[in-house]
DNA sequence: ACCGTACTACGATGGGTATCGTACGAAGGT
DNA sequence: ACCTTCGTACGATACCCATCGTAGTACGGT
């Protein structure tokens, strides 16, 4: 006997048209989700949670991943005991055309600028 | 006399190599937040924080206001009592080409698409 | 000098969230 | 069966944050 329900293994999507850009955008506005993105979106394709080497802990991640998974960002999907993380790049692009790939960008500038000590621009404002 | 400092009248504002991304997607990801920034931009010029016609109280208005000055999204300068908000579209325009535009649009799609009810695309996912 | 308008500061509060550790469950290999 | 690997669940914690009300400051007009 299998006892009882062994566990549905099956994780709740929002439908695309439930996708809220404001989840999106607060999804992506954390250091380790957005690291998270830019792997997908660089290597194509779906990757396992544990292929992240992400500064936090397991329950950490599993809690970044859920984020990611609630706010449409990701779809996730077992693969015997791991699990696949892709990016719903169809949905994304066709609800907000261009984000997830000005984000990424945006993402590249900032975390290349912020390698950097300082390039002589020292940018403008604080003048009047 | 005029007891001592009577208040220096003046906001910190980030420079613009100190905006950072994530700070700004934070800063965007709250509805009265975006919906300033969407009046903003649609208006193309500095508007005082008693324009926006907002769910919240003063106190709260003045919290958003804030986290949007201090994230980059908006310079705010006094203007005798009432204080000008402008977006600081050439600072995030040259460090994150093409964001704001695209996150705006993007806020254009999603009301548009909240306000109907239902135009027949049931979308698609939930299925395995 | 007075008042009104515009915004701020402070304190409080409730809810979210990023983090952890530990214990557990599910799938696969030996 | 057993163990390992992968990920989840739960509880705890500390912090952040959106919200409010009230009291206060700055500026401009009368």
């Amino acid at each position: 006997m299998s006892t009882a329900a062994p566990g549905p293994r099956v994780l709740a999507h929002p439908d695309r048209d439930e996708i809220r850009l404001e989840a999106v955008l607060h999804a992506l506005s954390d250091a380790v989700r957005l690291r998270i993105v830019r792997e997908l979106a660089d290597r194509e394709a779906a990757l396992s949670c544990s292929y992240f080497d992400l500064p936090v802990t397991k329950s950490t991640t599993t809690h970044h991943f859920r984020v990611l998974r609630e706010s449409g960002v990701v779809r996730q999907t077992y693969q015997g005991t791991t699990k696949l993380n892709a990016l719903r790049r169809d949905d994304l692009d066709a609800l907000f055309p261009g984000l997830l790939d000005t984000v990424l960008a945006a993402a590249l500038a900032d975390s290349a600028r912020r390698a950097l000590p300082g390039t002589g621009a020292v940018t403008s404002s604080a003048s009047g």
